[in-house]
RNA sequence: GGAGCCAUCGCCAAGUUGGUAAGGCCGUAGAUUGCAAAUCUGCUAUUCACCAGUUCGAGUCUGGUUGGCUCCUCCA
């Protein structure tokens, strides 16, 4: 197994810090508004990940926080009139349901920032013991980063004299730019506070992410986790200083490997709240099936930006129809055991730092060859028992492909319409028989402009909603 | 201003250590079909933004040019 470390800039051979055992850390949403497509997209990555890890055989544990602890929370607190909790469980329950919904598995560990202060403040005060951070007038707390010298391993990104230009703002309180805030005190009385031996207060973004590693995963000497992942806009800063907090605090390095998904674009132009151009999840899905979804999204590798479009879209979805057409012909049954050869091919594609690409040529390999078996013997039964646990295997590994495919393609067919269709079918077979071929293509017309398929096949004539 | 990523067929997209361009969609010819659909088979980039260099040999390495994107502010 490979994995391509964005610290590095290399594929690295994965070696765990604990044998046989993978730890991951990915930095989760802040939880004001609904996931839009670049939460997905992230989440997808990091399943793959996991999904992939635990085919190889290692034993994962995932963790993936909530930042329920935010600016951008508090304004909506103020909006809205609700409370904190309010809104942070309500889009902790959507975020969950819509990551099911594109069959993201849910992590080992869901640690919740209001669920892990006394992990935060701890690390803060280790920082302040050891003189690693600072206290100002306000009560605010910052990391100076003149103290770490490795500060800029992570995303080389910190010059010498980096603040001609820099849109970072200049705090008179700060003692170097680029210090940040471990801790901000209360300015009102309406703050959300959290009382502490510094002072009343919230703690910033960055060290919620190293407490909650320190608190949930055992680590080693060297390392707390083995990988650490989130999208590519993380490099700098969030995760700049969480490795500096955390290897000041500790004395080790925060992860091995880091890893960093590429982001959803719109007309060439990244997804986000700022350029108005994102799309939320909950709206694809209402057009979309979750697993189409998942299947376009992950289509493409992990690293690379992501130019979401509907026509891309739809031919993800034709990919997978064929997978599931495949499953109609090899159904009903009981999966045997997976092909040596598909199996190995797959594994071989994702352990190269889940390269998805080939992963899908060798699944559409595997279903051409195997429907061209079928043709010349529709009846091999080894072969049917094969391919489902075929099926079966990419469904572990990959997340799709679990659906009874009858029901796959009548997503979106209530039970009145069902029923209609069988009884036109009735009655284009009866003028097929009678040769009055007129009749069935009229009734074949009717269904197509109702978005049914047709096609006919030696077990009788089968029906597809477009 | 600083840092980095990317540019491969009409579209999407692979391409570890340089060795002579996967796969899907679309299109097209055929098998099959009453005709379709589904399925299968064949065809579909002498060429990898451009220029120069290294090399027996470069999409892959080096330098430059052009174009696109991202980070340095909250962001997956």
């Amino acid at each position: 197994m490979h994995i391509y470390d964005s610290v590095q800039k290399t594929k690295l051979p994965f070696e765990p810090i604990h044998k046989g055992e993978a730890s991951i850390y990915v930095c989760g949403p802040t939880v004001y508004d609904d996931a839009h497509l670049g939460h997905a997209r992230s989440s997808l990555a990091f399943d793959l990940l996991s999904r992939t890890l635990k085919a190889f055989n290692y034993k994962v544990t995932m963790g993936k926080n909530f930042t329920d602890i935010d600016d951008k929370i508090i304004k909506k607190v103020e909006e809205t009139g609700k409370s904190m909790e309010e809104i942070t469980s309500f889009y902790i329950k959507r975020y969950v349901k819509e990551m099911e919904a594109i069959g993201v598995q849910r992590a080992e560990i869901e640690p919740k920032a209001t669920e892990s202060l006394e992990a935060i403040e701890s690390m803060i005060q280790k920082l302040i013991d050891k003189d690693f951070a600072y206290v100002i007038s306000t009560g605010d707390v910052y990391f100076d980063t003149s103290k770490d010298n490795c500060y800029g391993n992570i995303s080389h990104q910190v010059g010498e004299d980096d603040d001609n230009q820099s849109r970072v703002e200049h705090t008179s309180f700060k003692r170097n730019p680029k210090d940040f805030a471990l801790w901000k005190a209360c300015k009102g009385s309406e703050d959300i506070c959290f009382d502490t031996n510094f002072s009343s207060g919230r703690p910033g973004w960055h060290i919620e992410c190293s407490a909650m590693i320190e608190k949930h995963f055992k680590g080693s000497d060297t390392y707390s986790i083995d990988i650490h992942g989130g999208g590519a806009d993380l490099l700098f800063p969030h995760h700049e200083n969480e490795a500096a907090q955390s290897r000041c605090a500790t004395g080790h390095e925060l992860s091995k490997y880091w890893m960093h998904n590429g982001f959803v674009q719109i007309d060439g132009e990244k997804m986000s709240k700022s350029l108005g151009n994102s799309f939320f999840l909950k709206d694809a899905l209402s057009v979309y099936d979750g697993e189409v979804l998942r299947y376009y999204l992950n289509s493409v590798h992990y690293r690379n930006n992501f130019n979401f479009n509907e026509e891309d879209l739809l031919t993800s979805k034709k990919r997978l129809d064929k997978l599931y057409r495949l499953k109609k012909r090899v159904s009903p049954g009981k999966g045997s055991s997976v092909n040596k050869n598909f199996k190995q091919a797959l594994l071989h594609a994702m352990g190269d730092d889940l390269n998805i690409s080939i992963a899908l040529s060798v699944i559409d390999e595997m279903i051409a060859t195997t429907n061209d078996a079928l043709d010349s013997e529709p009846k091999n039964k080894a072969l049917k028992k094969e391919t489902l646990a075929n099926i079966e295997f990419i469904d572990s590994l990959l997340g799709f492909g679990n659906k009874e495919p009858f029901s796959y393609f009548q997503i979106g067919v209530d039970e009145a319409l069902k029923k209609r269709i069988e009884i036109l079918l009735e009655k284009r077979t009866e003028a097929k028989k009678a040769k009055d071929f007129e009749s069935s293509d009229a009734i074949r017309d009717e269904l197509i402009a109702m978005n049914i398929a047709i096609m006919d096949t030696a077990e009788g004539t089968l029906w597809e909603k477009i």
